[in-house]
RNA sequence: CGGAACGUGGCGCAGUCUGGUAGCGCACUUGACUGGGGGUCAAGUGGUCGGAGGUUCAAAUCCUCUCGUUCCGACCA
């Protein structure tokens, strides 16, 4: 493409709204404009990005066996509550009417119709195993989008099902497709991790998530040092210690105590000459609405996501000030385990303690000499914290780190969820109907491109990793006075071009300045100078993006050899795996 | 949903407190010079100050309502 010729618009200043540098760089490098909160548009060379993602997807996706169809985005509300989730996706879930007067719902995801489309076409063991994918818009109300393309409303999104005999067969489906999105990532150059994760609304039993290493991420990861070992907080397994030598301890008896005023952990402990590790905390939960109270030692914190799971629940809020009031006619901070009217769940950590502090259920006082079991019984116990760097791995005990990350991947293992909902059934061997073995995988397309550059920007602008430039070269033509300096510059494209690679042009009217910023902004991995060095030795200028190393090569040399460094580094990324 | 901030040419902002002819930088147009890291000079184009209502001789500025955008939070007792 030639320079002059193309949309992009670049700024020199940031705009105000942006704060995270993808979104920055986007605005600024013009890849994307904002039409309102959440929607974007993508401008031409935000688009070539976009696109380059998608191929590889599209490549990786087909190499595992995978079939591309392409659904509406449009969808029916019957389809929604034949699987259940027309009443539970909540606000998320876009839904309007037609002229007629027919409830119908933007798609966030397409279970439901891939579900209606394997129970018409899918009959037979014999059409076994299938997958089927698209890349598509979708949509979700989110209730903040933000961090421009990171969490829009609107983006576009990868998602293959899976349909399998059996429990067997769909994770060999699972398998695959966590192979597949393995080689995606790293065929995109991008440093992440598949890690252990919480299935969410989609429901399933068993799932991943593919993390891009990054500080701006929205998800926080634990990382085993030692072994393989890698989930996110919400779901990571805590693992208790065996009992300590607190074990032998002598119990004492309950004993009630003032604490005026006291109703933070650290004040009640530091007031009692304990420590917040011998404080019980005790936290009124709304679970869908019924009130549940949740027990975790004082220094710890409720992941509220396990909390949700152990509840089987939709949703779970930590209840207000009011609501505690009503429930226990007690202000916050002095409610305990001890004759509390509400159901009592506890982390299995608290069941360990021996002779702790927790509310009295009296408003200005505390118990001391509690202890588990003997003073109060929780209808569950379960792991509910969320899991620290203290804490050690659940599968070889090593040491942990925490590290952020942005989710651009997900696999879930469904089941017979939707099959049985919908009655999505096939015929096995033997002649008996059996429900479809679903699986879904997701990739967030466009939110790869953001991610890639989180990772992958210096204070001049992005630097793309190779696979994902819109450009792989731009050809800067510094002599646009000179005839000859321009003919050269003008080969120099065409040459490129005409070798396969994707060139951008730089024929502008503009200052050398300009130009340079410019290249440096789009992030375009190597960068061809045609000027003053051609025109007094013949050579021309190669400048890499990330290094920022320059070297001059010969003329006649230079496009053979920028294309045979391009491709060899092309080649090095496809052959992974 | 709760809290806060902001809305003034395409972008970034000043002006609002203390009402009195709408300004600056960038971008854009024209010309000249310049030509290797966002140049200089000169002359220009472009804004009913988010919208509605009110107060006033007079409103970007004060008051009320409204819309939009962004950020933070969503409660650890």
């Amino acid at each position: 493409m030639r320079y002059s010729q193309m949309l992009i618009p670049t700024t020199k200043e940031t705009p105000a709204e942006a704060e995270v540098v993808s979104h920055q760089l986007l605005l600024r490098a013009g890849f994307i404009r904002k039409l309102t909160s959440g929607l974007y548009t993508y401008l031409p060379i935000g688009l070539m990005a976009m696109q380059k993602v998608e191929n590889i997807v599209r490549q990786e996706m087909n190499r595992a066996g995978a079939q591309e169809l392409l659904m509406p985005m449009v969808q029916p509300a019957d389809l929604w509550q034949e699987s259940g989730r027309w009443k539970n996706y909540g606000p998320e879930l876009l839904r309007f009417k037609d002229r007629h007067d027919r409830d119908y719902c933007l798609g966030p995801t397409h279970e439901e119709v891939i579900t209606d489309i394997a129970r018409r076409e899918l009959h037979s063991y014999r059409q076994l195993p299938i997958n089927l994918y698209q890349i598509q818009t979708k949509f979700r109300d989110e209730i903040r989008p933000r961090f421009g393309l990171m969490r829009g409303r609107e983006f576009v999104m990868k998602d293959a099902y899976s349909f399998d005999v059996s429990d067997e067969a769909a994770g060999e489906s699972y398998k695959k497709m966590h192979e597949a999105y393995t080689r995606i990532f790293k065929r995109c150059g991008l440093e992440f991790r598949p890690v252990e994760a919480d299935s969410g609304t989609i429901g399933g039993s068993f799932s991943h998530e593919f993390m891009v290493l990054a500080d701006t991420g929205e998800d926080t990861l634990v990382i085993c040092r030692e072994c393989d070992y890698a989930a996110n907080v919400e779901k990571a397994k805590v693992v208790l210690p065996k009992k300590g030598e607190q074990a032998d301890q002598e119990l004492l008896e309950c004993i009630k105590v003032a604490t005026p005023g006291m109703k933070k952990v650290d004040r009640v402990a530091e007031f009692l000459g304990v420590t917040p590790e011998e404080v019980i905390k005790t936290m009124i939960y709304l679970a869908d609405g019924e009130p549940v109270a949740v027990l975790v030692r004082g220094d710890r914190e409720v992941q509220s996501v396990k909390l949700k799971n152990l509840l089987n629940v939709t949703e779970v809020e930590l209840a207000d000030d009011d609501t505690v009031w009503k429930l226990t006619k007690l202000p916050v901070g002095y409610i305990g385990p001890v004759g509390i009217p509400i159901k009592l769940v506890a982390d299995q950590e608290v069941m360990q303690m021996v002779n702790a502090v927790a509310g009295a259920g009296e408003k200005g006082h505390h118990l001391t000499g509690v202890n588990p079991d003997r003073d109060f019984t929780p209808v569950i116990t379960s792991d509910l914290r969320q899991i620290t760097v203290e804490d050690s791995c659940p599968l070889c005990n090593g040491s942990l780190e925490l590290t952020e990350g942005i989710e651009v991947g997900h696999i879930f293992k469904l089941g017979t969820n939707y099959s049985e909902a919908m009655d999505a059934t096939f015929q096995d061997k033997e002649g008996c109907q059996q429900p479809l073995v679903m699986g879904c995988y997701g990739i967030g397309v466009s939110r790869v491109v953001a991610a890639a550059i989180e990772q992958n920007h210096d204070p001049n602008g992005i630097i793309f990793p190779l696979p994902l430039a819109p450009f792989q070269v731009i050809v800067l033509n510094l002599g646009l006075k000179n005839e000859e300096t321009t003919a050269a510059a003008e080969k120099m494209y065409l040459d490129l071009q005409a070798a396969g690679l994707d060139v951008l042009y730089d024929d502008r009217d503009e200052r050398p300045g300009s130009k340079f910023k410019d290249a440096d902004l789009l992030g375009i991995p190597y960068r061809v100078t045609v000027g003053k060095t051609w025109e007094k030795e013949g050579r021309v200028e190669l400048c890499l993006r990330r290094s920022g190393e320059t070297s001059t090569i010969d003329y006649d040399q230079a496009s053979a050899e920028v294309a045979a460094m391009i491709q060899a580094e092309l080649r090095s990324t496809e052959n992974i795996g």
